[in-house]
DNA sequence: AAGTCAATAAATATCGATTTTATTACCAGG
DNA sequence: CCTGGTAATAAAATCGATATTTATTGACTT
């Protein structure tokens, strides 16, 4: 058998590194909306070099964090009520299609592994893991549509949308709605194989949640735009 | 006055002519889908530092064009029969979605940048800028409808399909069907807002241009996968 | 003869320093 | 007191070289 094989925990890598904390600061708000973001103090502020937050800054552009202005540099991507807006409204768009699709090519194995990542996500409420397995659940309703290019699209969709929960919320878990219940929904109609259900509830979700922000988003006028 | 203002055609920046060549050459089909892409070669190439190569090939990464592997390199991405099905229906889905709502927020300004683009179009018919200006005519049919993300979406997707044009036609222009009628039809029904007809027109345009190439593709064996 | 391991070669990833470009602060002329 | 231009400063872009990592080769064991 090989000598290590899985001792090493070997998935580093300077620029991965930099790509996920700078993700997850933008996305938290550590690095607010529209904020310049130099190399130099990235650079000593994640104690890498600068090929590295280059690059990073780079693979940030793609998922729309960040903009980059040619010869002037980087900075975190704007946040507008517009943006906002349109995030849900594709959102809706483009999940309802894969939903659709998925459900067309549903098998047992995709439905057991619905059931285990919704299992996961109840279980996590309020750990700081839940946001990674919500979104997974969110993703595996999705990935049976063998449509790799739409589910890319909805993943950087959801990506664009935590933000603003951050900003609402100020991280803060959940509001008072029962989210859990509307889960269960979308779970329920999806194994049923219902798709005029199952996207009935799952759009409901996002636009329920969606009002709540808009909302709390005005009160806290906290957008830079 | 500044020494030189004008006098250089200064938007250029290694990073960026890097990125402009490099997406030519995978477009085109001068870097064939799934080339494993070493920066050292194209460096020499392109004449030019490793730092901007690198650069260009992470921006390509979200244009999708370039596979990156984590400490393995990059490579052009694949190209497949299901990849390119993917594109058309997802294309036909999104601009759909874009050019109904570009009819629904109609002024005389965007009509009147339609006509133009159409014209330019015209005119330039087998000129080697056509590819452009093509686009351009479709682009200006989608962005009255004020959603970026949208409009990058159908952007992407419609340099995506280019490749596919290059891989069945050799970079060949058009085919027998008469593409200058369906544009001018196209033309014709967004200019009088009539959503459906405009729609109508577009999808036949694309679903008659996939079926064609997906023909030829088949024919010729160009897939690596 | 097939598969494993070690040594070598190739390529990537990263760093540190230099060059180019933009921004700011300052000063003279109107 | 404002305007336009210029020097000083800060930052970004790029280069050249080094350190790591992966891929390849060929000998060696079972």
């Amino acid at each position: 058998m090989n000598k290590m094989d899985d001792t090493r925990g070997r998935e580093t890598s300077a620029t991965r590194a930099a790509y996920l904390s700078l993700r997850d600061m933008i996305l938290t708000g550590a690095l607010p909306a529209g904020k310049k973001l130099k190399i130099e103090q990235l650079r000593t502020l994640l104690d890498t070099g600068a090929s590295p937050v280059r690059e990073a800054l780079s693979l940030l552009t793609s998922d729309m964090l960040v903009e980059r202005i040619d010869q002037r540099g980087f900075r975190a991507a704007e946040a507008s009520l517009a943006n906002f807006e349109e995030i849900l409204s594709l959102r809706c768009a483009l999940e309802e299609m894969a939903l659709r699709q998925s459900i067309a090519n549903a098998t047992s194995e995709w439905e057991e592994g619905l059931v285990v990542a919704h299992h996961r996500m109840k279980k996590l409420t309020d750990s700081p893991t839940f946001e990674d397995a919500h979104k997974s659940f969110h993703m595996a309703l999705l990935e049976n549509a063998n449509s790799p290019i739409l589910e890319r699209y909805c993943s950087q969709l959801y990506d664009l949308n935590i933000r603003y929960r951050y900003l609402a919320a100020g991280g803060e878990s959940y509001q008072s709605r029962d989210i859990s219940a509307e889960h269960d929904q979308i779970l329920e109609a999806a194994v049923q194989r219902d798709a005029d259900a199952a996207c009935a509830a799952l759009l409901s979700h996002y636009r329920l949640t969606g009002a709540y922000l808009a909302k709390r988003l005005d009160k806290l006028n906290v957008l830079t735009i």
